[in-house]
RNA sequence: CGCGGGGUAGAGCAGUCUGGUAGCUCGUCGGGCUCAUAACCCGGAGGUCGUGUGGUUCAAAUCCCGCCCCCGCAACCA
């Protein structure tokens, strides 16, 4: 019988806009999973979406429209990144889906019955701008941690699972099996803040939205995302739903993939409800680090694109799983930058594997006429490569059964730079030219050709088309099988094989770099005049942390900052967000284009004194031309507020 | 004293458990080659391993102690 494997991505919340760290984890899972299928397991690999909640209620009302429209968009465009990204996932579940409403629904119902979910009181400290209710331990200094603002006690009737019941439970799991939460330095994380100091009932209902699913005996309760949105995991095998089969068939998860910043969901409340249903519990729970997105130093660039869809349509889908795959270490976090990325493409992909490609098959067709030799004459040099081709799969089924992509990739690159590395030392060029050494010079192109079959049929999981090119080129038609790819020698000779094209082209980087420059100056400038204030707000708040490399002062102090006097201002009729101000900056009148309109009208601006960025380069904003930057920064509902001196000083003051 | 991770060549990382020649990728410099996408191959330069001229030891990046700095977590950010 065929083993199986279960592996889940989390399901992912559509509030704002989608971008590559939302891949990441879907990519990984991707290589994974197609890698289980190639050795030959019954692979069920699910992805989906958390659609409910009070955000996405908020987030579809700031867009001005229906809920469910809203998330069938957000949904759509987010299918459409996986059919891109060539995500081979068997199921996508969204929280939104009947069949999953309905199983909810018999869990919660289920837990109630049982006794681990009981109806109390839930007091907190309830922010009425904010709608939310925060946690004693949740406020600073006493006020809502979101806007800052007062808040006041209040109490909430909610529905309680018995989460404190689990806690011994809970702790022996991590304690005694290090395999069920990965990597290690997270089970004393989990341990130490949570497990050992008290795990509290966990309130798993809410009365202040309606977006959700109905408490099957209460209607004025929404089930609150742990249950609903965990528990996806399982009814998207169809748990509790007149077909389970598939449920019986796969469960339990051999893993689920995830974020670091949600493990404690998945190692402690997760587990839990599942202790709570008898229901057997995943394998394994892993967290992975972050890509962050910083800004380039190297470059000096101005601005990432983190946009999935443009960089997979400017350089190729694979080219963008293979940094995915390639660039974060797994378990710690990676920083995006154009930079690394175009360098990754460059020299591993352009000039380590595209090149060994493109040489081999030339070769091939200008000695041999595009037909493979036969291997007849074995010599110097080909034992290590034969012996690290043969050894390739092993090293690269060991890496990703211990969930170290990257390094099964770099065991693949290893392959590839030995077969460059064989070429300068057997010199085909030279054998070419003497008709005696014809034999030895058709084996060492056999090879290389081999080498490339096993290398192309290894990088099936990783880059499917890619490797489905380089087969393609060098004259395989059916797709090779787990067994075939393990073993040096399988092609036969006489196949047909022409120069290939370029796997991926090789570009100028810093000429390469000025274009992504341009490219992300035109997508902030459509985000500026864009969309509402509400909806940047909330995908700016998705994005991780922007983690900005230290600066020498001499960097700092090549900013030129002054105040100046706001002399005119208008609106510019073609943009919603922006007003056009004339400003004095000691005697000096500046034109400066400001995206500011959507918080101060024109007339109020004049006259208010403002901090002016002098030595920026102009730029053209719906055809102004500005010349400067004014300093605001934002409150927590969005509105823009002025960054201005204490006191009035003289306009060109130097702001140091 | 909340818990945890980290500080190693210009950049990104391995090595630390089990002390003994500090390694890999990219970049840089020099050479080789001409099959190939100015790619490929070889070699060099560059590190007092955060710090204390701290302790243990024949020997410390590694073990112990003190200090400094960065990062993550603390009830839904992939």
């Amino acid at each position: 019988m065929k083993q199986k494997f279960y592996i889940t991505t989390p399901i992912y919340y559509p509030s704002g806009k989608w971008h590559l760290g939302t891949c990441y984890t879907t990519v990984v899972c991707d290589a994974l999973a197609r890698f289980k299928r190639m050795q030959g397991f019954d692979v069920f690999y699910l992805t989906g979406t958390d659609e409910h909640g009070q955000k996405i209620e908020k987030v579809a009302k700031a867009a001005a429209m229906p809920t469910k429209e809203y998330v069938d968009m957000q949904v759509n465009s987010l299918i459409k990144i996986w059919d891109l990204l060539n995500i081979s996932y068997d199921k996508f579940i969204r929280t939104t889906d009947k069949y999953h409403e309905d199983a909810v629904k018999k869990i919660f119902q289920k837990l109630f019955d049982k006794g681990d979910i009981y109806k109390s009181e839930y007091e907190g400290w309830y922010c009425t701008p904010c709608e939310a209710f925060w946690t004693k331990t949740q406020l600073k200094d006493g006020k809502c941690p979101d806007c800052g603002r007062e808040v006041e006690l209040t109490k909430e009737s909610s529905y309680f699972f018995r989460l404190s019941k689990y806690q011994d439970r809970l702790i022996e799991l991590i304690e005694s099996n290090p395999e069920f939460l990965q990597p290690k330095s997270r089970q004393n994380e989990m341990l130490n803040n949570f497990l050992k100091a008290g795990l509290q009932d966990l309130a798993v209902s809410r009365t202040s939205f309606k977006w959700g699913i109905e408490v099957p005996f209460d209607s004025e309760h929404i089930i609150y995302v742990w249950i609903d949105a965990l528990s996806n995991y399982i009814t998207a095998l169809g748990f509790m739903s007149e077909d389970d089969s598939l449920f019986r068939k796969f469960w339990p998860a051999d893993v689920h993939m995830m974020g670091k910043e949600i493990i404690r969901f998945h190692s402690i409340i997760w587990p839990a409800l599942l202790m709570a249903l008898d229901v057997p519990l995943p394998k394994k729970v892993y967290g992975h680090g972050w890509l962050l997105f910083g800004s380039d130093k190297i470059s000096k660039s101005k601005g990432n694109i983190i946009d999935p869809v443009i960089l997979s349509e400017r350089y190729k889908v694979d080219a963008v799983r293979y940094y995915l795959l390639r660039e974060v270490p797994f378990g710690q976090d990676g920083a995006f930058t154009n930079y690394t990325f175009l360098s990754r493409i460059n020299s591993d992909l352009c000039n380590s594997l595209g090149n060994l490609l493109s040489r081999s098959t030339a070769m091939v067709e200008q000695y041999f006429g595009g037909v493979l030799p036969q291997r007849s004459e074995d010599g110097e040099f080909d034992g290590q490569l034969i012996e690290l081709v043969n050894g390739l799969f092993e090293k690269v089924r060991d890496n990703m059964d211990k969930l170290l992509v990257p390094e099964a990739l770099a065991e693949i690159w290893q392959v590839v730079s030995r077969a460059n590395k064989y070429i300068d030392e057997t010199l085909p060029w030279v054998l070419s030219k003497d008709a005696a050494k014809r034999d030895r010079l058709g084996t060492v192109l056999y090879n290389l050709i081999e080498t490339l079959r096993i290398v192309g049929t290894a990088l099936m999981p990783f880059l499917p088309d890619t490797a489905q090119k380089i087969l393609s080129d060098i004259g395989i038609k059916e797709a090779p099988t787990f067994e075939d790819s393990m073993t040096f020698g399988k092609l036969k000779g006489g196949e047909t094989i022409t120069k290939a094209q370029p796997l991926f082209q090789r570009m100028d980087i810093n000429k390469e770099l000025a274009e992504m420059d341009k490219l992300a100056e035109q997508l902030a400038a459509t985000k500026e005049s864009g969309k509402g204030a509400e909806q940047t707000k909330v995908a700016a708040e998705q994005e991780p942390k922007d983690i900005k490399p230290e600066i020498a002062y001499d960097d700092f102090a090549k900013m030129e900052l002054r105040t100046g006097e706001v002399l005119s201002c208008e609106k510019i009729k073609r943009s919603e967000k922006l007003l056009k101000l004339t400003v004095d900056v000691a005697g000096e009148k500046r034109t400066i284009v400001s995206g500011i309109a959507k918080s101060f009208s024109p007339e109020e601006m004049v006259g208010k004194q403002v901090v002016v960025v002098c030595k920026l380069k102009p730029a053209k904003l719906c055809g102004e031309l500005s010349q400067g930057m004014i300093l605001c920064t934002e409150d927590e509902q969005g509105n823009i507020v002025l960054v201005n001196a204490e006191k009035k000083v003289g306009t060109g003051s130097v702001v140091s």
